[in-house]
DNA sequence: ACTACATATTCCAATTATGAAATCATGTTA
DNA sequence: TAACATGATTTCATAATTGGAATATGTAGT
């Protein structure tokens, strides 16, 4: 019914049933039938029509009027939507956090590069949260719980944060052993992580510290290095620190603990379609993280 | 595929498939399919559902949102244009010349009112051509030419206008033998005919006659009077002179000449469905015009 | 874990729509 | 006036869609 509509404004449109054939790819024998089914589901002739002549009825125009507008609407609707959905060349603006793009995630980019050359990636780090939807970003990777409503999000894995130190340190303040031996040690506290909640992996109890008397910096890449001058303990996820425990420059302290597990997700505006290239990113980020065991939320096994 | 479209954002309003399938009178298995069909043809899931569950997915909310007020929309123009079109009943105002309403048409009128008794008719009769538009007319009576733009018309008939004087009148000033004796008569024109375009019924031959030094009145059934009184010589329509002729109050003069046939039409606001009211009123009209003879164009013959 | 329930989906026969070619109708030109 | 050309319509075989019944699936309450 509303396609019969839409083909009719079409026909008014083009004057005549074959001119509209042609330019919808539709044999002209379907014109003329819808256009006639059309005509008896309305009740009234809409087209005085012949071989030569073409002219709305009076009942034709009146529903040409009232639908034009809306069927070219539509029409506009669904290119907008359409466009781009299967492009998989063009811009891409894509957000992520500074500290794993450049660290753990760095081969990911460059493979994504890589695999898609006419994807033109414009890589946006920043450490802070900043609004997607005014920075026209097609997608975004983000780490940790997001508030905003006007986004959608797709869980692409986990990281786990754990409680580390310098083997200099803990040689020096000694190693603690339960919970509350950390108030006896300088803690650094990252920013976005100000209380500790901790958990013992196979038992699920849990407990919060409250690093008050601590030091406090809003990166992630400074905490790691300031735990590694052996300045004090720090809750840090393993995606940062994989290197410097490998190295023996960091090592976990109170191993049954760990801190909370941040998800890691993809997230794009609400209410507007994803683009292929956003899409196939999106896809491509899962792929690759799901092969990264420490981006699975375990905890690392070196 | 807009049908599918618009059968998807009932889904996502009713969050369910045979809630809307119930609503929508269509059986439950067209519903699946057709979404199912939708989601091929746009090349992604919509909805993720399940006996107890229904959630949009991320692009099934996009398109949702992108869609759904333009299906509001169309919905409300069907409704629009389809309430009313089959409805023989409430008001109906409808707007025709006073003169030939009281005359020569009233038993139509009378004829109408008694045969359709729930159509609540709303007669507003006037000389003047008023704005249909702007008064809320469904329909109008008019005669002569309609040069607005903006009203469709039909052709019911037609009347023609002949010469015509009192017998008292011609008598003393005597009768006219050819076009030129005009000049030496009274004449009294109504406004909306200032010029008298004659021709000769079999011959086709044309004159114009432009009766200068005339009495001049802005209405047909005033000038009747007049040349009833024996005032003068008048162009006049058959229908608003019948009695007269008849009665031998007027009669005509310069018999092989007529003037011109004037048409009656059926108008209304163009662009806008006529009601199932209006046009049940003007096949009435169109019927009972046909079998008055005067109103077919030909000269009265008694 | 099993059952009951509500909902979505699949199966099959009947209907309906489609596409390509032939036919028809009607203004225009020779 | 007849032939022509253009565009609408019909024809017929094929493909797609529909409607009703049966089946599958997932959730909530014993």
């Amino acid at each position: 019914m509303l396609d019969d509509i839409a083909l009719f404004v079409h026909i008014a449109q083009h004057r005549g049933l074959s001119a509209t054939a042609e330019m919808l790819k539709v044999p002209a024998a379907t014109v003329t039938r819808r256009l006639q089914k059309l005509e008896t589901t309305l009740g009234c002739r809409l087209i005085h029509r012949s071989a030569r002549k073409f002219e709305l009825t009076a009942e034709g125009d009146a529903y040409y009027q009232a639908y034009a507008g809306l069927v070219k609407q539509f029409e506009e609707t669904a290119r907008d939507l359409s466009s781009d959905v299967h492009q998989l060349h063009g811009k891409l603006k894509v957000m992520a956090p500074t500290n794993i793009s450049i660290g753990l995630l760095q081969p990911m980019w460059s493979a994504f590069i890589g695999a898609y050359p006419d994807i033109q990636l414009e890589l946006m780090l920043n450490n802070q949260v900043e609004d997607l939807l005014s920075s026209q970003v097609d997608i975004a990777l983000r780490i940790g719980p997001q508030i905003d409503s006007q986004l959608y999000q797709k869980r692409l894995g986990s990281v786990a944060t754990i409680l580390l130190a310098a083997p200099d340190y803990l040689e020096q303040q000694g190693r603690p052993e339960v919970l509350e031996d950390l108030n006896h040690h300088r803690l650094i506290t990252v920013s976005n992580l100000p209380v500790w909640k901790l958990q013992k992996i196979k038992t699920k109890a849990s407990a919060t510290v409250n690093p008050i008397a601590a030091t406090s910096v809003n990166d992630i890449r400074l905490a790691s290095q300031l735990a590694r001058d052996g300045l004090g303990i720090s809750l840090l996820p393993v995606s940062e620190v994989k290197e410097e425990l490998q190295q023996g420059r960091l090592e976990q302290v109170l191993a049954p603990w760990c801190g909370p597990e941040r998800d890691i997700l993809a997230v794009w505006p609400s209410g507007r379609l994803l683009s292929a290239k956003a899409r196939c990113l999106r896809d491509f980020m899962q792929q690759h993280i799901q092969k990264e065991s420490i981006l699975q939320g375990r905890m690392m096994v070196i």
